[in-house]
DNA sequence: CTAACGATTAAGCAATTGCTTAATTATTAA
DNA sequence: TTAATAATTAAGCAATTGCTTAATCGTTAG
């Protein structure tokens, strides 16, 4: 095998290229706890509520209409992206009506439209 | 029940303010099939993969020691990232080396950290 | 050739996800 | 109060996901 030489390496026999585990060990935690924000956009669902709402405050059932879901289907997203405070709700009367929280997620699914735009 | 006023609507009976459903079914066209990409980023190994190939090209095996994991759950992700365009393989002997083949990509992680850097 | 090693693939499984229907809550109108 | 409507919640189910182990492929060394 090879020597210990910091490089805490359990699987391969040979070296990489001037690698260093434990330092990429320390650069990966940059990106953790991060994929949670990804994760809520990785419903086509969840993404189309809050593109929505970014144009204007809109009720559940309107959101369910336009989306083509049933109610509580919306009303289960609409219950993460609360907790997850992306959106808020402002009740009038009957009718709950839903808006954007968070601008920043908006960056977001802008930066992937034009990832999405540049072909590949 | 309400008039048929172009608005297409089966669920409320009432009107919300200035709605019209046919409008933003129009709009929530334009972030399909987004949720692909998010949906990659969505699981938090393969993001740490990306971020890693970002700085360097690594081995499957020196990848699996980094992230503590084995080598067919590596390359499985692996496997989902190429299909994607978003990294390219190298064979050299015995090792197949992985780098970022999709720039694009590392600025849709940025801006999630800003996101995240950004409290809340 | 055979043996060893890195990587991939296959099969199977547990956990998660996103929906459904049904029941419940909150509010308003009669 | 009772009835109706918007929304939420609960329970259950099918599909998906991400892992595991085992088998296989590709390359190199002996």
């Amino acid at each position: 095998m090879h020597p210990e030489s910091g490089k805490n390496r359990d699987l391969c026999d040979t070296f990489c290229p001037s690698c260093n585990v434990d330092e990429l060990r320390e650069k990966v935690l940059e990106v953790a706890g991060l994929s949670e924000i990804f994760k809520v956009l990785g419903d086509e669902t969840r993404t189309k509520i809050l593109f929505l709402l970014a144009t204007k405050e809109l009720c559940v059932c309107d959101l369910a209409t336009v989306l083509e879901m049933s109610l509580p289907a919306v009303s289960h997203h609409l219950r993460l992206l609360k907790a997850l405070r992306l959106v808020r709700y402002r009740r009038e009367g009957k009718m709950v009506y839903y808006s954007l929280d968070d601008d920043h997620i908006l960056n977001l699914i802008r930066q992937a439209q034009e990832h999405f735009a540049e072909g590949q």
